[in-house]
DNA sequence: CTGTGTTCCTGTTCGC
DNA sequence: TGCGAACAGGAACACA
């Protein structure tokens, strides 16, 4: 499901329910995530403060009073959802009507019951000691904040230059920037006019020095996460924000998930083709 | 080191 | 309507 426009989506819901809050209890009905959860996960986060919930790329980074930061992650079809008042052992959760994906359940001091449903299971939780968090391997390899001031088209080309793969791959991998997925790679290419099939050292010159194709790309990167950030994410399946109410973005897609429909710009069918064991939607006459 | 393929799960959709 | 196959927004890991 999410890429870093549902996970800002999800923070910033979140963070009424959990900055300044400390968790009165926490219920664990399945450890089995991607990464199990330890033993003594409970224990370490009850009767602790959350002094400030960020996110890095799609991880959401909740900073306790203990010292440690909760690393969580929603992989595929991770959600989050707030309750008022649920009593412990009763949740429901609006997508999949029943309990059964219901694995992490916080009770909050402030009254709030934050409960974090995955049917797949890819998405999970760690902590980590903030004075670690530099070496954290989850964390240590990302690449630049798409939306921060570091990234810029001399840094994308920097990244890109000498990679023999496309352009697809290239943004895809998080080491190169941090927090784009399937859907926002294919719409930033679009809006960029690139194809996704390009080799990714072509926004590159010889030297590294970006040209005019990287400029294009770092702001349709940032323009097509800000423009889902403000509509709340896209929700195709899973995403939600966490008061159940879905994303709109999808309503924006350009070419995502439009096999044979009008291209926006030329009417020409937007293509499906698999990269990488991945679908990439594009049109082949606008993108070059 | 680089690039590609596999794998972890369950739920939904599609073609017959 | 039923049923198996294909596919789904992620990313760690194994391997060539």
């Amino acid at each position: 499901m999410p890429e870093l426009p549902e996970v800002e989506t999800v923070r910033r819901g979140l963070a009424p329910a959990m900055e300044g809050a400390r968790f009165l209890k926490v219920e664990v009905r399945q450890r089995k995530l991607r990464w199990p959860l330890p033993k003594d996960f409970e224990k370490r986060l009850e009767g602790q403060t959350v002094e400030g919930l960020g996110r890095r790329a799609k991880y959401l980074l909740a900073d306790l009073s203990s010292g440690e930061v909760l690393l969580m992650h929603l992989g595929m079809s991770g959600s989050f959802r707030i309750g008022k008042d649920a009593k412990p052992g009763v949740y429901y959760h609006e997508r999949s009507k029943s309990t059964a994906h219901d694995h992490v359940v916080f009770h909050m001091s402030n009254g709030a019951t934050v409960t974090f449903n995955d049917p797949r299971r890819f998405g999970s939780m760690k902590l980590v000691p903030r004075a670690k968090l530099d070496a954290e391997p989850l964390l240590r390899a990302l690449g630049p904040e798409p939306l921060g001031n570091e990234f810029d088209a001399a840094m994308l080309a920097e990244a890109c230059a000498g990679k023999k793969t496309s352009l697809k791959a290239a943004l895809s991998d998080q080491r190169v920037v941090a927090g784009l997925g399937n859907i926002y790679v294919c719409e930033a290419l679009f809006r960029a006019r690139l194809s996704p099939k390009r080799q990714a050292s072509t926004i590159a010159d010889r030297n590294g020095k970006p040209n005019e194709r990287a400029k294009a790309l770092v702001e349709a990167i940032r323009a097509v996460l800000n423009d889902a950030i403000k509509a709340g994410g896209s929700s195709l399946r899973d995403h939600r924000r966490t008061d159940g109410s879905l994303g709109d973005f999808q309503h924006n897609f350009q070419v995502y998930d439009r096999e044979g429909e009008p291209c926006p710009h030329c009417k020409g069918k937007i293509k499906r083709i698999v990269q990488t064991g991945r679908s990439t939607f594009y049109c082949p006459a606008c993108q070059k």
